[in-house]
DNA sequence: GCCAACGTTGGC
DNA sequence: GCCAACGTTGGC
């Protein structure tokens, strides 16, 4: 039930500070930028890539406008993220086990791309990088937060969250509509995006990309340099 | 364990 | 605001 907007696929929205306010503030960035080299939009499974000793690249989504559930606000853009303290935020609100599970996955330094849905403009609107791994969401046993599970106890959480930090805007913000030309087309073709989660798991908030190989044809990659190119259409 | 009812997600 | 997709609930 609750929706998260940090959503989950069922999940999560981070609540803006609300009542159960959220979103404090954790730890400290690393101070590094980093780097990660480039990743490309797909499908696979985090958990292969991470065999592979390659870190993993994720998507999350979250509502940048307006809407009350239950009575409290849960828009988070990216540009509310930019606002926090240390740019860095907790994503809470996951209610969905997959994306949960995701969450769980996620490792330091990882990067995530900001997805902006249920909106004007849905699409990715920028990067941001995991600053700490999964811990209990604090939400899950506010009873005035919208995502208030009483089946969970504090003793056996029943879900997760990180923290996250701002990393910068895409460099042209990239629409679901652009992206989903490219899925259908890579549908026929075998492209990289022919299976990526946005369109084959319709609900999941939280995704894991494929990270590109070398020599590969990536379809987005994001650059040590901090560009944001698409290298394949 | 099946599956209909129900609730949520999220594009349009 | 509509509604298709799809996850969850709960009776049986």
């Amino acid at each position: 039930m609750p929706r998260v907007r940090k959503r989950p696929a069922g999940a999560a929205r981070p609540d803006k500070e609300g009542p159960a306010g959220k979103r404090t503030n954790t730890e400290k960035p690393g101070e590094a930028s980093a780097k990660v080299g480039n990743s490309s939009l797909q499908e696979t499974s985090a958990s292969r890539d991470r065999g592979k000793n390659l870190s993993s690249c994720w998507l999350m989504k979250s509502e940048p406008e307006s809407r009350l559930e239950k009575g409290v606000d849960v828009k988070f853009s990216i540009e509310d993220l930019r606002a926090q303290p240390k740019q860095t935020a907790c994503w809470d609100g996951v209610r969905n086990y997959q994306a949960r599970n995701f969450l769980r996955a996620m490792k330091l330094q990882e990067e995530a791309f900001f997805y902006h849905s249920n909106c004007r403009e849905p699409g990715i609107a920028g990067l941001m990088k995991i600053v700490k791994e999964a811990y209990p969401d604090h939400t899950q046993f506010e009873k005035n937060n919208p995502h208030y599970d009483p089946s969970s106890k504090e003793d056996n959480p029943k879900w997760s969250m990180v923290d996250v930090q701002f990393v910068r805007m895409m460099k042209r913000f990239i629409p679901l509509a652009e992206l989903k030309t490219h899925h259908q087309a890579h549908r026929a073709t075998g492209g990289p995006l022919k299976n990526m989660a946005l369109f084959t798991r319709q609900r999941l908030s939280v995704q894991p990309l494929t990270r590109g190989k070398n020599g590969s044809r990536l379809l987005i990659t994001c650059h040590s340099d901090r560009e944001f190119t698409c290298t394949s259409w």
